[in-house]
RNA sequence: GCGCCCAUAGCUCAAUUGGAUAGAGCGUUUGACUACGAAUCAAAAGGCUAGAGGUUCAAUUCCUCUUGGGCGCGCCA
């Protein structure tokens, strides 16, 4: 929140400049945290920006730029100066950094949270998954990062939605019951091989197992609901041990198969839609999507000549779902085989009239397995492929969920079995978890003493914290606002592991250097404090990656 | 052939979306526990950001080309 208080206090500055010269524009600038070898708290271009439009030098802008703020901010800023290179550096007050800190011991688990998205809707889907076997390791990526994200959005004030929408229909699921019918037959003596181009994995065979342990018979079995309905529940334990829940689950079925009154289902009336206001036409008896209107290769087809739908109409639909829903805002996490499908499905928002701004599609890229230096092909019909849940099984959910939220989505990531076991204990999930085990033992041990029981925030001297590990420990908490806002931004959750790593540093930095349970009780009182604003921040954080803050490790 | 994504330390990846001397972890080398947790800290080594041009006060970031990888390109889902 300090950033945005320079930064607000810099644009007041920056109109009555611009004025004093006769300029009516207004300019982008960016205030920012300088590197480490500067020891100012923050730095901002403008002065360069200005220099260019109004031909003055970047230096004499700077120096109006600093008489001005210097003047009018008095309260905020203790020094500002101009660098060589052409940015003004601030130092702010330390007062500011401690009003900092009481309002985050105040607001606690809600520091930074926000009401000003004003519950707006927002949709996110993710995963996804066929139902044709349990979750693979690529899908946990998309799932940590896509729970992330709703996380993170509903902290920021919106209304969030996470849904997984399922395909249920189709020649996909023909395959799975035929695959299944198969096990079945064979479990009953019947001399039969499984096509190679049918599901291999081990699932198809435990479902065949409950039918016939149930006594279900050949004629009244349905193939295709038993066998989606025992993978979904295998998929649906999996994202719980993962700790992702949805919030809606959305059948293809229902707006394929289900007819309304007249006899048409949602997909039906979808193209009917399209069809009358021209951005479907027929052709050839193949009903076909305009996409090229709004930017496509091609134009897709929506309906076979055969009269079937394609997958495309679908998704034409479900979209069409989403705004019926009252959705403002879509969210879409894709692994990136999809990304062929980007175009077409912004093409077909704009026909259903929403803006394309407020649809988000995110790919994530690949996760390539390793296991002893050699790639694991994944392939969910081969079936030789890892199970997320025996990677949570193996490293943890915490570390598991970590590491993939460590990675900017739209990097390749590679994953090595033997080499995530051999360091789990060195992955910096713990890093940061261990900052929290160690401050609720600081806290512990204070509670020994009587002279430390002030809980009163008005009577700590918070001016005591005036070391630079500090400082520089108080900035970081504060930046807790702007790593929420770039998230947001960017729809990823990867700067919230980076910011937590950053936390955690400067609070070893700051326990190695300044001892909290000093004899000082004035002092020590208010370390304590850093020290539960540097707990709260840190379970808030990892709480916003469905990461676990233990008391002990 | 066309399109999308990527290329940064020995390895896995960051870099506040165009900012100052490009940072972490692992691995390597060296040091620090008889006061709050050593799952930690301090220090060293490691880079022509794949290559070549361009845009500007400023390029890892934007544009063009080349090379190398991943993924798409169906009346499959």
């Amino acid at each position: 929140m300090i950033k945005q208080k320079i930064t607000t206090a810099l644009s007041n500055v920056v109109v009555e400049y611009l004025e004093s010269k006769g300029i009516a524009e207004s300019v982008n600038f960016t205030v920012e945290v300088p590197p480490k070898n500067i020891d100012a708290d923050f730095a901002t271009n403008v002065a360069m920006i200005i220099a260019k439009k109004v031909k003055i030098s970047p230096r004499v802008v700077a120096q109006g730029i600093i008489n001005i703020i210097s003047k009018k901010f008095s309260n905020l800023i203790e020094k500002a100066d101009f660098a060589t290179a052409g940015f003004i550096n601030f130092y702010v007050k330390n007062n500011v950094l401690y009003t900092e800190l009481k309002v985050i011991l105040k607001e606690r688990n809600k520091y930074g949270s926000m009401t000003a998205n004003n519950k707006k809707k927002v949709l996110v889907e993710f995963v996804s998954a066929n139902p044709t076997g349990p979750l693979h390791i690529g899908h946990g990526r998309g799932a940590a990062i896509g729970d992330s994200i709703s996380r993170i959005l509903k902290y920021l004030g919106y209304n969030v939605s996470k849904e997984y929408y399922l395909n249920d229909v189709g020649n996909q699921m023909l395959v799975l019951a035929n695959s299944v019918e198969v096990r079945y037959k064979q479990l009953k003596g019947e001399k039969i091989e499984l096509p190679a181009d049918y599901y291999q994995g081990e699932c198809m065979v435990n479902i065949a197992k409950r039918l016939i342990a149930e006594g279900k018979s050949f004629e009244e079995v349905d193939f295709r609901r038993e066998a989606v309905k025992d993978i979904l529940k295998t998929i649906k334990e999996d994202l719980k041990d993962f700790a992702v829940e949805f919030d809606s689950w959305f059948s293809e079925m229902s707006i394929v198969v289900v007819k309304d009154k007249e006899g048409k289902s949602e997909v039906d009336r979808a193209c009917q839609y399209l069809l009358k206001k021209g951005d479907a036409y027929e052709k050839d008896d193949v009903l076909w999507l305009a996409s090229t209107k709004f930017g496509d290769d091609k134009d897709r087809v929506l309906k076979r000549s055969d009269g079937r739908y394609t997958y495309l109409a679908s998704d034409v639909a479900y979209h069409r779902s989403k705004f019926k829903r009252g959705f403002q805002k879509l969210v879409n996490f894709w692994g990136a085989d999809h990304h062929g499908y980007v175009a077409r499905i912004q093409a077909c928002v704009q026909m259903l009239d929403f803006n394309k701004e407020n649809l988000d599609i995110i790919l994530y890229q690949f996760v390539s397995l390793v296991r002893n230096g050699r790639p694991v092909v994944m392939s969910t019909r081969s079936g030789a492929f890892i199970a997320l849940k025996s990677v949570i099984d193996e490293i943890g959910r915490d570390a598991c969920r970590f590491f993939f939220l460590l990675r900017a989505p739209d990097s390749q990531l590679e994953f090595d079995l033997e080499l995530a076991k051999k360091h789990s204990n060195e992955n910096p999930v713990f890093y940061v978890q261990y900052v929290n085990a160690r401050c609720n033992s600081i806290l512990k041990e204070s509670k020994k003493r009587d002279d430390l029981n002030s809980n009163d925030n008005e009577k700590i001297d918070f001016d005591l914290l005036n070391s630079k590990e500090e400082r520089t420990l108080i900035k970081q908490l504060a930046a807790f606002c702007d790593t929420l806002a770039l998230s947001e931004k960017t729809m990823s959750p990867h700067h919230f592991t980076g910011y937590l790593i950053g936390l955690a540093d400067s609070y070893h930095k700051f326990y190695e250097k300044c001892r909290v349970l000093t004899n000082d009780t004035a002092l020590a009182c208010a370390r304590l404090k850093l020290t539960e604003g540097v707990m709260i921040i840190i379970q808030t954080g990892l709480g916003l990656l469905g990461i676990s803050s233990p008391d002990k490790m």
